[in-house]
DNA sequence: ACACGTGTCCTATGATTCATGTGACACGTG
DNA sequence: CACGTGTCACATGAATCATAGGACACGTGT
């Protein structure tokens, strides 16, 4: 069994459901720093879809630094996240500014998103 | 000249773009509500798009109440966005959960994130 | 030395989406 | 009636996605 949940629906590409599952499953500890993470293979096998996507979905993985590969040997979770970057906080910037267009577009009050934001983050919180 | 500023980049769906451009032009008062909406040959024409990515994108629009269509005569700016259904409200949900997954894994801390949120929802405030 | 599992890469194919091309129709205004 | 409006129905080419099948280099274990 795969150490974190996916159920692959239609309507995302399958890779970046694979993505989105690992991040979640990593920031609720799901999957701890310096933990194996199953082999290509391995995924492919048990989500039924082809080595190749869930390669893709590793690769996008370790580019941002969750996963760490060792050749030959295989590929754990990754020790220390970095902080974030001045790109990385552009691109939060981005993914916060269409969320804000979203929540005002649908007549939300700002203290109505701040708690929808809250009750996310605690929500996802490991203990 | 458009109502609205655009510059179409690749890598995202123009149809996408247009979309998200006339939200925020909505919530900066760009585009009043009641006032007249520049019709699909005109925007597909401006733009330097096929009319029938404009209709495409206008139609998403109009499905979600920002634009009222009026056959024969013209397109107008919605006059009054109801408020949030409850499918509304879990699509935004969904979208505050991947924003905190990517908050998260990047280390931030929630008032970090709180702040970037309430900087961009007065940055997008109109007048 | 050898087999095995690991990550990685290559070429190819079919399905789907996207944008465009082209043409047509119904509606309301003048 | 002409005109501009929204709407729709095909079709084509490009791009993305997932799949298929095979291959190679690396490190570990026997």
């Amino acid at each position: 069994m795969l150490p974190f949940p996916l159920q692959i629906q239609p309507g995302l590409p399958i890779s970046e459901q694979l993505v989105y599952a690992v991040k979640k499953a990593v920031i609720s500890g799901l999957l701890k720093p310096g933990s194996k993470f199953p082999s290509v293979r391995a995924v492919s096998h048990e989500l039924r879809i082809h080595p190749n996507t869930a390669h893709k979905a590793i690769g996008v993985l370790v580019g941002e630094g969750l996963l760490e590969v060792h050749p030959g040997i295989g590929t754990i979770v990754g020790k220390i996240p970095s902080a974030p970057s001045a790109k990385e906080l552009k691109l939060l910037e981005g993914e916060v500014e269409r969320l804000v267009v979203e929540a005002k577009n649908r007549r939300l009050r700002l203290d109505d998103l701040q708690r929808m934001v809250e009750r996310q983050w605690n929500r996802l919180t490991s203990h």
